[in-house]
DNA sequence: TCGTACCAATGAAACGATTCAAACTCGAGC
DNA sequence: GCTCGAGTTTGAATCGTTTCATTGGTACGA
């Protein structure tokens, strides 16, 4: 008697056919009025809510996407889902959201999972390369927009914004305002984005022949991070230290921040400028309102569900890779004397 | 060609009966190592996944667990559902993340999505109070957990932080640092969480005979609210300004510090104190460092998960209300001279 | 009165898995 | 040679929808 209602037993109930009561469902056009009073009737006395894993068996396919990110504690992702999400409801989707915690092994879990669940297609934002697992994704028909990760148009749609355009942009701003014994602070440099915001500095960095960009490995992106290789910046001593920090993110900078400002030893901006990436909301509310590079993320998030749809609706392959520009931030961390 | 292939395929190539392909996936045990070999070869170069809605179907229920919050963005949620979701994996579960944005129409909406998903069970921090709504769950049967709510044992298990003893810690931690002029800052006040902390703080005032508690009403939970409060403040001038200020959350608490040390008129902690609420991640790396009460956020989503499991798999309707004690965190903003 | 057209309603078939009673196989034991 | 039982394998029935060819009914024009 616990057993939820299904179709058959709201049919009995209004003494329709079964037929009926799916096109009540989802055509009510076809149906007289008298029948849909009925059956809504039927419905609502039943409490009958549609079994959605026999819809779905029966179409062949969901109404759900499924999304894999590298880490939902990042602002910088949650902005992106929260776009993803909203894009998807517009489109009469719902959105499965999966961690990969930049572990490969929870990503292939969630490919997997969202594969037994036949989602209509898949955003993921991948765990290192373009591995044969999202090949294989690819040869199965599932269609795939990568984000935050550019990718050969033969092979897929995706989503990005210019990291070594970004990159460039924050080194360049660095360099403009004076400063020319530059640091880059982020890691591991495997991440393509860490290497393309350090590619897009060095690129900076080689238009002034007297200035040099030092590369400053850190363990993972986490103010955490930043704190320790702020730490070791501040033993090394004023005359070692540099003059221009680009981190790349800001809770990179955020922990440099607080390494060299808990000591109360140096400035910021006037012994070292600092910049990081993604502008998130935090980066105005630090000890030093912090400039930053700022991505588009709901623009990001909003795209991909739409190449999404391209791909399900479209039956031939053509991808489109779509870039954004990111955009510099000035704030107090690198020398604007007026705050916010 | 391009459709999955399905059982009956891998029965067929495979040379044997659909039950015994079944039986491989779900029993190895039953069947002789010859057959699985030839079973899973065919399943390897067919490339067949498993069809969870089909299987769901069949099962009466699937893997899937919802998880209805009141904002991603916000980090003390963030970190309960990576909780939850780790735990919910150890389960064999996944976890279904649905965002309300604090609004009762998003929350309905994804409450009617679970449940045409047929998910195992539900775990949501409601918008506002338990609705009617909630109430025909129960009845529906669906297994419930409310997350961050205190809840009528009588008819739901609950995990939730005793937030007016939050609260209590935090005015008389003001309170035991020499301030008598404090102000709570939250709202809106038809929100529990706000409620309770108020509640809390009023009760530790009225333990000091001279103390006063001013009560500010925010428009919402966010850095932005808390900086037009601050701004409010400012605009009072010094001799209206409180001594100690408890905010309902961290968020408000960066906002207010904002306005306040951006016109460089007020000192945190000597003109004012300041204190917290979640202790995110950001407290520490504010301007000056703020205190805070620390929920125990894993804790919380661990145990949601864990009180879903006991209501899945016992038939008899036994809830559970567990409370978790915030803990107090001292930082700059309220008047410890040494950092961290 | 009949034929035609149209609109509503019908209900069997199909989707892809799991379940389970029944059938089969193969030795061991008598 | 026959029986018994354990171990495997079989395949029809089932879950709750959607789909669609078919049927029933009504109205209108010829």
């Amino acid at each position: 008697m616990n057993r939820t209602a299904s179709i058959k037993d709201v049919a009995n109930h209004a003494s329709v056919a079964v037929g009926t009561v799916s096109n009540v469902l989802n055509y009510p056009d076809r149906v007289s009025q008298r029948t849909k009073d009925r059956v809504l009737k039927a419905i609502d006395e039943l409490g009958f809510v549609r079994n959605d894993a026999a819809r779905q068996l029966r179409a062949g396919h969901s109404r759900t996407i499924g999304l894999i990110v590298l880490d939902v504690g990042n602002p910088f992702f949650t902005s992106v889902v929260r776009a993803a999400e909203d894009a998807a409801a517009l489109h009469g989707s719902a959105v499965l959201l999966g961690d990969s915690g930049h572990d490969a092994g929870r990503e292939a879990n969630y490919i997997d999972l969202f594969q037994e669940q036949r989602v209509q297609g898949l955003l993921i934002s991948p765990v290192g390369d373009v591995t044969e697992r999202l090949d294989l994704l690819r040869e199965r028909g599932v269609p795939t927009v990568l984000v935050d990760r550019l990718a050969d148009e033969a092979k897929f749609s995706s989503v990005a914004v210019d990291d070594d355009a970004g990159g460039y942009l924050a080194a360049r701003h660095l360099l403009d305002t004076g400063r020319r014994r530059l640091a880059f602070v982020g890691g591991p440099t495997s991440i393509r984005q860490v290497a393309d915001r350090l590619q897009g500095a060095q690129r900076a960095v080689k238009e002034e022949a007297d200035a040099t960009l030092e590369v400053l490995e850190s363990e993972g992106q986490t103010v955490l991070a930043g704190r320790s290789v702020g730490n070791m910046l501040v033993e090394r001593g004023r005359e070692n230290l540099p003059d221009g920090i680009f981190c790349a993110n800001d809770l990179l900078a955020l922990g440099v921040m607080q390494s060299l400002t808990m000591t109360h030893t140096y400035r910021i901006p006037e012994d070292v400028a600092l910049i990081g990436y993604d502008d998130i909301d935090f980066a105005v509310s630090a000890v030093v309102p912090l400039s930053s590079i700022r991505q588009p993320t709901e623009a990001l998030g909003r795209t991909a569900i739409e190449l999404l749809a391209e791909e399900v609706e479209s039956q031939n392959p053509t991808h489109r890779a779509v870039v954004f520009t990111p955009e510099l931030v000035v704030r107090q961390s690198t020398g604007a004397s007026s705050a916010v």
